[in-house]
RNA sequence: GGUGGGUUACUCAAGUGGCCAACGAGGGCGGAUUGUAAAUCCGCUGACUACGUCUUCGAAGGUUCGAAUCCUUCACCCACCA
């Protein structure tokens, strides 16, 4: 028994530790895990979540595949909803204090990050706390005495307060508090353990800090993720870059954004994402090293992993399918938006209308460059005119359109 | 509060009276190649049924035959001083 258990814990440990940027107090890890192992006994791990945006991409998901990994070894998550924080706004990585955001839009944001994160976690092993519930509670008195265990010159030793300081850009008192309060959370909660991203670092370390001036009894183990690089593999992955994996995109998309990846990059979604034992993902690697497997193969299964991941296994089979039937023997895939359109319409206006070209202008240039389709065939007219009759529009590689003429 | 510098398209960044729809780079898009990868090569990259017209260079006015370029006011940013 001890010996099997023995292999297990350390099994676990290397799940856990696996892709991490950083581990404080990795003894307090094991010591946890082996206690589980051992007992049963159970352990917390806190992961906080400002729910001041709604969708979730694949880049998030780095930090909840971790937190189920945990899962399996025995954590129950402290799912924490900073609903109360979110209304001051955390300052990390922002060169400028964050708008304030309204109770309706946090709760909502909220629920749709729930609605998310389940896809990935177990939902018996997750407790999901707000910490407006004991924040409140605080009042004043508690307030002013969570403000007295830290002092302005450590403050500023985060690196974007010493950076906005120096620069002479403001900095308001809230945002000192943020850290302050989010460490307090970890006081509230007990936690054994929290994750975040590296950027997270000294919010993270502010709860061992107060776990330890109030006395919890622990000083919460920290684990911190890097961040992932999106699809251009130089990029942190974000909506904004335009660069990302969305955990609620449709299944085709997810296929297909993973399979755009590079090799490179490929191995970086591996081991921070894939379910594959870090055992598994040697032998792939070892096998695409010497010619054994394809890499395309590897980033094949890589992307119905994804995809079964956030939907299931039937859906990723079809969007596999879906996507060789377009791009390797260069079908039509079978789910298009259907436009109608009037008799005798302008090509560029009908892929205007069909929302495959931003403008008439660009529409012109696609033509001339031979980009454009009507039912497979190139298009070399930009005066064309389409009589009555239904039509496939193309446009590049990806993007179509069937347009019915009346 | 004082003095000087800045604000150009998705981003960075040239352009200081007509040759400017505006150099260049990145990004994006299209083509070739391919594993819809990477790398590479070529082309395009304000809008408009279009060899012409219209709208863009922080905002609003003005000077001029003509302005991104000159003048005035306003807004925001930066540097040095107080």
């Amino acid at each position: 028994m001890s010996m099997s258990n023995s292999s297990n814990i350390k099994i676990a440990l290397d799940e856990i530790s696996r892709g991490t940027a950083e581990i404080i107090d990795m003894e307090r890890i094991e010591n946890l895990v082996t206690k589980f192992y051992e007992t049963g006994e159970t352990y917390t791990v806190k992961a906080g979540f400002d729910p001041t945006g709604a969708d979730l991409h694949v880049g998030h998901a780095v930090l909840f595949h971790k937190l189920s990994v945990f899962q399996k070894h025995g954590a129950i998550i402290q799912l924490l909803i900073g609903d109360f924080t979110a209304t001051i706004g955390d300052p990390t990585g922002k060169s400028e204090t964050r708008k304030v955001l309204d109770r309706e839009t946090i709760v909502a944001n909220a629920q749709t990050y729930q609605d998310q994160l389940f896809l990935l976690l177990d939902e018996s092993k997750t407790e999901v706390v707000w910490n407006a519930t004991w924040l409140e509670k605080l009042g004043a008195r508690g307030m002013v005495e969570l403000t007295t265990t830290y002092n302005v010159a450590r403050m500023l030793e985060r690196d974007d307060f010493e950076k906005r300081y120096k620069s002479g850009q403001s900095i308001s008192i809230s945002e000192f508090i943020y850290p302050l309060l989010q460490g307090y959370d970890s006081v509230a909660l007990k936690s054994d353990i929290e994750i975040g991203g590296t950027d997270q670092k000294f919010n993270l370390l502010m709860g061992r800090h107060l776990q330890r001036v109030y006395n919890v009894g622990k000083e919460q183990a920290v684990l911190m993720m890097p961040i992932l690089e999106g699809l251009d593999g130089v990029q942190k992955m974000s909506k904004s870059l335009n660069n990302y994996i969305g955990i609620t995109d449709t299944p085709k998309d997810i296929y297909g954004k993973t399979l755009s990846i590079s090799d490179e990059l490929m191995w970086r979604y591996y081991d921070l994402l894939s379910e594959n034992s870090l055992e598994e993902i040697e032998k792939i690697k070892n096998d695409v090293a010497n010619g054994d497997l394809h890499p395309k193969k590897a980033k094949e299964n890589l992307a119905l992993e994804l995809t079964a991941r956030f939907y299931n296994e039937e859906s990723a089979m079809m969007a596999k399918s879906e996507f060789d039937n377009v791009f390797k023997s260069n079908k039509i895939p079978t789910d298009i938006e259907e436009f109608e359109m009037e008799e005798g319409i302008w090509i560029c206006k009908a892929l205007v209308d069909a929302k495959i070209e931003p403008s008439t202008s660009q529409a012109r240039r696609d033509i001339k460059q031979g980009g454009v389709r009507v039912n497979q065939e190139k298009v070399s007219d930009d005066k064309l005119n389409l009589t009555s009759g239904e039509y496939t529009l193309q446009v590049g590689k990806r993007k179509f359109a069937k347009v019915k003429v009346k």
